[in-house]
DNA sequence: AATCTCTTCAACCGCCTCCGG
DNA sequence: TCCGGAGGCGGTTGAAGAGAT
């Protein structure tokens, strides 16, 4: 639990504590939220007084409905992506996670369940019945589990840029970042060989991301174009979409 | 006009990971 | 190596408004 539960403030924000919380931030920056709230003269939590800032009034956020190219997006990134909100809404400007996922519960889920229960027209961009959704999970290894991780893969690596473990994989050899992905799931492996593998990560070249824009260039590469120079429209239009399986 | 039901979305909660001591 | 604090995330809740009866 958070702090003193007992004296802190819960429930909707006042206009006066908006202002408060925005003066402080103007004047500190974001970050150090532990110290907001005492900064800020607010008897709200350090988690409350983030998220009103992130989801309200950090400037430069979008209200309102949502463009049909928005959804567009939401709907082809869920696919690919599942439930990660703040990666989703990370490619969209303006909106957040506290957004996108709103809107994905109330509008989109919505959609999905109809199109479940009557039509599966291939060329929609629903989910259709049955399938499955790999979620990928791309990490950002902290060095102690990068080390980890690279021991075991030193001991199993069988001449291949792959090696398996008990609990998960490390996805091509590791550069001079020391940077990686690991996985737990055998379909998440196959998703990614899928999706990332071509001739030169297979020739040993790998992505060179750095720890903080792994997800970025990741998400860069999907959805500029696949393996084959499909488009994003091409990749996600055809009835048979690559990135997710039918069992 | 009053009441009930549904929808929306801001906010909370609990959990996880990371980092520093 | 362990532990506690901080940041961050996704799931869930509940108040408020809108629409239906």
């Amino acid at each position: 639990m958070e702090g003193s539960s007992l004296r802190v403030r819960k429930g909707a924000w006042t206009e006066e504590e908006d202002l408060l919380l925005k003066k402080c931030i103007e004047k500190y920056g974001e970050g150090k939220w532990h110290q907001v709230p005492a900064r800020a003269g607010l008897n709200r939590c350090r988690k409350s007084c983030r998220l009103r800032w992130l989801n309200y009034l950090k400037p430069n956020i979008k209200r309102g409905h949502f463009a049909a190219d928005e959804v567009d997006l939401i709907i082809r990134l869920h696919n690919l992506l599942g439930n990660r909100w703040s990666l989703i809404a990370g490619r969209l400007p303006g909106r957040t996670a506290n957004d996108v996922k709103n809107y994905w519960n109330t509008h989109l889920l919505k959609k999905n369940i109809d199109t479940f229960t009557k039509t599966s027209n291939p060329k929609s961009h629903q989910l259709k019945p049955n399938t499955k959704v790999i979620k990928p999970r791309p990490q950002i290894l902290s060095k102690r589990s990068f080390l980890v991780n690279l021991d075991e893969y030193n001991n199993n690596n069988n001449n291949n840029n792959r090696a398996e473990t008990s609990n998960n994989v490390v996805l091509a050899n590791c550069g001079d970042n020391h940077d990686g992905y690991c996985f737990p799931d055998h379909d998440e492996i196959m998703w990614w060989e899928n999706m990332m593998m071509n001739e030169k990560e297979v020739d040993g070249h790998q992505l060179q991301c750095s720890a903080n824009d792994i997800d970025e260039s990741v998400l860069d590469q999907i959805m500029n174009e696949d393996n084959f120079g499909n488009t994003m429209d091409e990749l996600f239009l055809d009835e048979e979409p690559w990135n997710v399986f039918n069992p």
